[in-house]
DNA sequence: CGCAGTCTTGAGTGAGTTCAATCCCTGTGG
DNA sequence: CCACAGGGATTGAACTCACTCAAGACTGCG
């Protein structure tokens, strides 16, 4: 129900890219621009493999009444393999205006390998996050892997980190509801261990005391942890 | 720590055995027998593809205060791969007498790809109920699992499943605390959902009833969902 | 300038946790 | 054969974190 703005592009080919710490030939890729909103892949008829150039893509599930659970945000340089047959209520979304490069995993057998490592990986941390964690560690977990993913310019030194997730996108990332995601970061925000104006720029202003919150190490709210009690 | 009696048996080979509804050739097998508690492949050199033939496996993932969270169950007839250099903290353990079947996954890419493939299917499964769904969806859902993947004779005309997991384990699994889960079993068991006398035996007396729990639609309980407000 | 979508903030509630006591079962040793 | 120990499971009572409901603020857009 939304523009649809689909542009393509044949590249010069093979090309070479970075992912991790290897780089990584790739054959016989071709661009899309994604709109936000946007689906991605929903009509393939063969596993495609995606990688995203720049933008942001998020991966979720629906359950039959509508509750969404995102499983992973997708920054540039990430790769992501979207199956023909729809998997399992899995969808690929953008978050905003994307650019990807369209790959043929058949041709890319070290890529996909790497792809597929790389999300069970990440998923497995996110599991963990879901099912132990309380919301301010789900919140400062999910910043460091943002401000990690989508980085912009540094300021006085601090990181900074474009935020392409809505507060609802966050709340569906991590488990949580809108209210309660709201509440944590303007509490992080008043705490002095984040900054934000414009909601959609944030700069970790205390990256080390952020990192303590989202490993467990909450001094201020004392030994508080949740569920997982420690053994 | 605990009694090692890992033994060690070379089979015939090639050998052909089912995982889901494709019978999958394998090569070079050997087999191995783990005792409860025990750990899986933790001085492997090079990456393992492991197929249970008896028992169950659990993957879990341990934060660094000792939480846990488990993030599968795997029975007989499911693969499992193991990368050597103990891949961020995920560790697998057998949760009763084990029997798997060793193999190499450069010999057997069909089943390796298959493998990584429903390991992310159900781990993004598990994602949603871990960050989506109230306790009774959770353990309703753990069950109907488990009543798949060790399935016993029918009682009845019902199905019967071996619980390999304690209350913990269970707890570990679906996100919750112990008690959480011995009340929710509790529960269906006195509203005759469930049955069981011997806590590692337990019958799904009402198994469509159970389905129901599990995707939500809850008569009883009325309309009391969890945070992912149906859109 | 008004509308719609997003975000914030407050007040109240409740599902699930924490804490704690008890039970049950099995294995062990006198 | 029975007493005791220990791990797992159950049950109750109290608490609390995150949710629900609701109102208001902010923003961009037609």
């Amino acid at each position: 129900m939304l523009h649809v703005n689909t542009r393509q592009a044949i590249l010069p080919h093979p090309v070479t890219v970075h992912i991790g710490l290897k780089p990584v030939e790739t054959v016989k890729s071709f661009v899309n621009f994604i709109a936000p909103g946007e689906d991605l892949g929903v009509s393939e008829t063969s596993p495609r493999l995606y990688r995203v150039v720049d933008g942001c893509l998020a991966v979720y599930h629906l359950l039959a009444d509508g509750r969404r659970q995102i499983t992973d945000i997708i920054g540039p340089g990430r790769a992501i393999a979207q199956q023909p047959a729809h998997d399992g209520n899995r969808s690929i979304k953008a978050l905003t205006y994307t650019e990807v490069e369209v790959l043929d995993p058949a041709a890319n057998p070290a890529l996909a390998a790497e792809t597929a490592l790389e999300a069970l990986m990440r998923l497995t941390r996110h599991a963990t996050l879901l099912g132990r964690m309380n919301a301010a560690e789900k919140v400062a977990n999910g910043l460091l892997d943002l401000a990690e993913q989508f980085p912009r310019k540094l300021r006085q030194g601090r990181p900074v980190l474009t935020l392409y997730l809505t507060r609802s996108d966050l709340a569906d990332w991590l488990g949580l509801t809108i209210e309660t995601v709201s509440r944590t970061l303007n509490q992080f925000k008043r705490d002095g261990v984040i900054d934000y104006a414009h909601a959609e720029i944030v700069t970790l202003t205390r990256p080390e005391r952020l990192k303590e919150i989202a490993s467990g190490n909450n001094p201020t709210t004392s030994a508080r942890s949740s569920k997982g009690k420690a053994a």
